[in-house]
DNA sequence: GCAAAAGTGTTCTTGATACACCCATGG
DNA sequence: CCATGGGTGTATCAAGAACACTTTTGC
């Protein structure tokens, strides 16, 4: 295949597209100790992070596995961009989408046309994503246990995780794996999970509590045969000043066509509250 | 002047570009009590932070201030094409280049091509922004007293300030906007004039040396006529997982030509630790 | 009443804050 | 010897970690 000259290709501007890497608790019953398992210390029965992957129809890392990512229009936000890929590759519907880093360089083509990809990540609520139907060209990996990754798809999704692990402390993306409701045991094994580590249930609970952000619903549920456990809403803080920028500042919902509720649902999804 | 009609400027992918927004401290005796100051309460005798934004030549916004800007070659990583454009529009050579956004949509071209600008934050310690020589098309602004500005470049800089206010709490952006040493005043003046709040000296201080960042130099100076203070340098922790992805792992550093310190120069602008 | 999860209480440690105080230096 | 900034000490308060404990439910 041939793009012109080596020269020509030197001082061309690079193409752009978008990517997302999308996440994911894992299926019930997933406690992390598969196959692969053996001398593995701490091995709790945490449940992990799954994410679907792509395989590449395409040369260069043809029949690879990659990140679900699509083209950036010129009458789409970014992120209108990056929903649209997302849901066109894997018929989801995130509860959360952020931009993540845009990545771009010439080693990252690995001969292919040079590409700057901005990426965007992704989080699925549990009942979403339980489907974890695998269909021909999409697949639903562990975090833990990715196959080999197309380009530098894998230091990509790494940073993903480095920053779900980080803003998990200040933010309510925790929530945005669940539902709209929980408990606060659910809620407490995506700590868990998300964290990799024990935290104390006691100290988890009075905490989250004395947030503030958590709302009782008044409902109750029971997940086994023991006490019924109460149902908790996520309750925005007080809008102090907003985190990421996003585009949507007044006169961004231009004639979206047929795309109008997809538009309000987008601007649920945009983060706020610090960085 | 034309491009296409307006289905085809739709469908096309956009152009791509870096921006750099550049924070220094203000020039000695800068204390932000200015002309525009009349019944403004808590005005303190901190410094500011300032920043240069150059002359638009041409439309839209033509005759605006904007951010220091230019394109993106498919030979250069990201980091290279944010230096290349910070250097040459206002030869200035920063201690801290960060990714800090990619902005895009429909929106923000204002009648001009439709534009994907990739943004990077750059700080600049103060010996070397001690000039603020303003040039034809350069000039200097303290961060509260901006002009009006081309695009959406004043929320790119709202951004940044945001991002700078909130990483000062867990990186050592404080110390790049001063040289390579300094003292606990100094740097106590730098995170006054960050955070916009009076600080606690002592407690500062001591917080600071229990951070075990800090190394003594052995030296010591005198500001005005009295005691004179020990003077510090930043040692960087022992690294930990590395914060925002760059591009250098391994196999970046080739053939950039005669470019090779310069290289070598960005490799220490680039963040560590957290995100 | 027993197991299991829900939910509460209590203690101890750590870190931040507020603010009083002493020390070094040049005039 | 005094003004000024450098530097230290100390009491108080709030958040978090550790862990013992009580309550509610189904079997």
């Amino acid at each position: 295949m041939g793009f012109g000259n080596v020269s020509e290709r030197r001082s061309a501007p690079p193409q752009v597209g978008v990517s997302v890497v999308i996440l994911a608790l894992g299926p019930k019953g997933d406690t992390g100790n598969s196959a692969a398992d053996s001398g593995n210390a701490a091995n709790s029965a945490h449940s992990r992070l799954w994410l679907p992957l792509v395989k590449r129809v395409r040369q260069p890392f043809l029949g690879c596995w990659a990140l679900p990512g699509g083209d950036l229009r010129s009458d789409r936000s970014l992120e209108q961009s990056a929903y649209a890929a997302l849901e066109s590759t894997t018929d989801l519907h995130p509860r959360y989408l952020e931009q993540l880093y845009t990545f771009g360089g010439p080693t990252r083509s690995h001969g292919g046309l040079p590409m700057v990809s901005v990426v965007y990540w992704a989080l699925v609520g549990q009942t979403e994503a339980a489907g974890f139907e695998d269909g021909d060209n999409v697949r639903w990996f562990p975090e833990d246990e990715l196959p080999e990754l197309a380009f530098d798809h894998r230091q990509i999704i790494d940073y993903a995780l480095l920053r779900l692990r980080s803003k998990i402390e200040y933010s309510d993306v925790a929530t945005r794996l669940l539902g709209p409701t929980f408990t606060l045991r659910q809620l407490h094994g995506v700590y868990e999970a998300i964290g990799g580590e024990t935290l104390d249930l006691a100290n988890f609970r009075r905490k989250m509590l004395a947030s503030g952000d958590l709302e009782d619903t008044g409902e109750k549920v029971r997940e086994g045969r023991q006490r019924p456990a109460t149902v908790y809403r996520y309750i925005p803080k007080r809008l102090v000043e907003n985190g990421t920028p996003h585009e949507s500042d007044g006169d961004d919902i231009v004639e979206l066509s047929r795309q109008g509720e997809r538009e309000d649902a987008l601007d649920a999804l945009i983060p706020s509250a610090r960085i």
